[in-house]
DNA sequence: AATCGTCTGGGACAGTTGACCCGGTCGATT
DNA sequence: AATCGACCGGGTCAACTGTCCCAGACGATT
């Protein structure tokens, strides 16, 4: 077994409970599982970890930081609905290149709403992507010379809330062109919400 | 203990389960709990169930029969708009009523995704929510004496998307007037796709 | 009252889980 | 090359899980 530093151990560990959760749900990610998917003995993980909960806390925040790192990419150019629409597909090309990382997300939150320990975290997370989706819109409004008709801390609960709500449904029926679909309308309504001027 | 017959015993064995799991979530939801929460013995659940898988089945059609049933409540009334705000409000009410059901709604469909033996349940589930929505969009077209300029199935599916969004957001934050206002501005927005005619 | 299917009590089983521990090995620093 | 902290192998532990079993108690039918 290779010989690696504990900083680098932990990143592995981390790795590997990812991977066996988007494989096999969050329930098999036990500590000899994840071990075997990292390669690492048991008593590795528990010199790298004190417990599994100090792994799920790290994996949380690091597939957490991942995800809003991902769905910040904005694209503006031509109309308001154009730079909506664009953006909206960027996000959506992230979630259909990598579906795993939406179910363990949401695995994730549904544990971290229950387990005291984790308390706060899916709260954060949600901050998080309020903070992310008000930005975005903030961003769009300024480079197409537009500015919202409603206040923008709205606006961005329903970008959220469309943007999980399409996630969700397709993690069921796995129906691309109805995800897609959708998330057009919407952009193409929240467009109406934006008039001209600063 | 009571003596109760096996079809009693099986109803209450199934919403001792559903306690549980909304109270302590899916993976406390064994059948040891389970039988201490609805006062049986753990003979008594293998004599009902030929096992845990066969409850959990029990479970996931019985909850979702009921949450069908709760969305189904159609408001007509007045104008388009003011139709679909107070047929999204009645949804919501019954979601802050018990938010329960919601999250072991949610937790049982990540299990079905990944269960074999569940396979199918979800997208059933999936399907009677389009359903649901579509007779509702329909429902209302017909009463308001409008119709629709999009096809009904994808204003149906942003109408399960929009609900499920909100509701996954208010699980995390508990935040009910972002919630109710995002129904709302949702509920103006799909107004604004109706027409006046047949 | 005898019978029979329905139901229950308590216990047992093997398998899995998170946690832990000790002796030892490696590699860099000195 | 001696030292020392980082790291690993393999084993152990108690706790908990789903499942199963059997002797017996109940209640309706005969």
């Amino acid at each position: 077994m290779a010989r690696v530093s504990a900083q680098e151990r932990r990143r592995q560990l981390v790795d590997a409970a990812f991977r066996v959760m988007g494989r096999e749900g969050f329930a098999a990610a036990t500590t000899r599982r994840v071990c075997a998917e990292a390669g690492a003995s048991l008593a590795a993980f528990h010199y790298c970890f004190a417990s599994k909960q100090e792994l799920l806390v790290e994996l949380t925040a690091q597939t957490m930081a991942g995800l809003v790192a991902a769905r910040a990419g904005v694209h503006v150019g031509g109309s308001v609905t154009e730079s909506l629409r664009s953006t909206l597909r960027g996000y959506w090309e992230t979630v259909e290149q990598d579906p795993n990382r939406e179910s363990v997300l949401m695995a994730l939150t549904q544990h971290a709403l229950r387990e005291p320990a984790l308390a706060g975290i899916a709260e954060q997370q949600y901050a998080a992507y309020h903070r992310t989706a008000r930005e975005t819109l903030e961003e769009i409004a300024a480079g197409c010379e537009v500015r919202w008709t409603l206040p923008v801390a709205q606006l961005a609960r329903m970008l959220v809330v469309v943007t999980d709500g399409v996630t969700l449904a397709w993690l069921v029926d796995r129906d691309s062109d109805a995800a897609l679909a959708a998330l057009n309308a919407f952009a193409d309504q929240l467009a109406g919400l934006a008039v001209a001027g600063s």
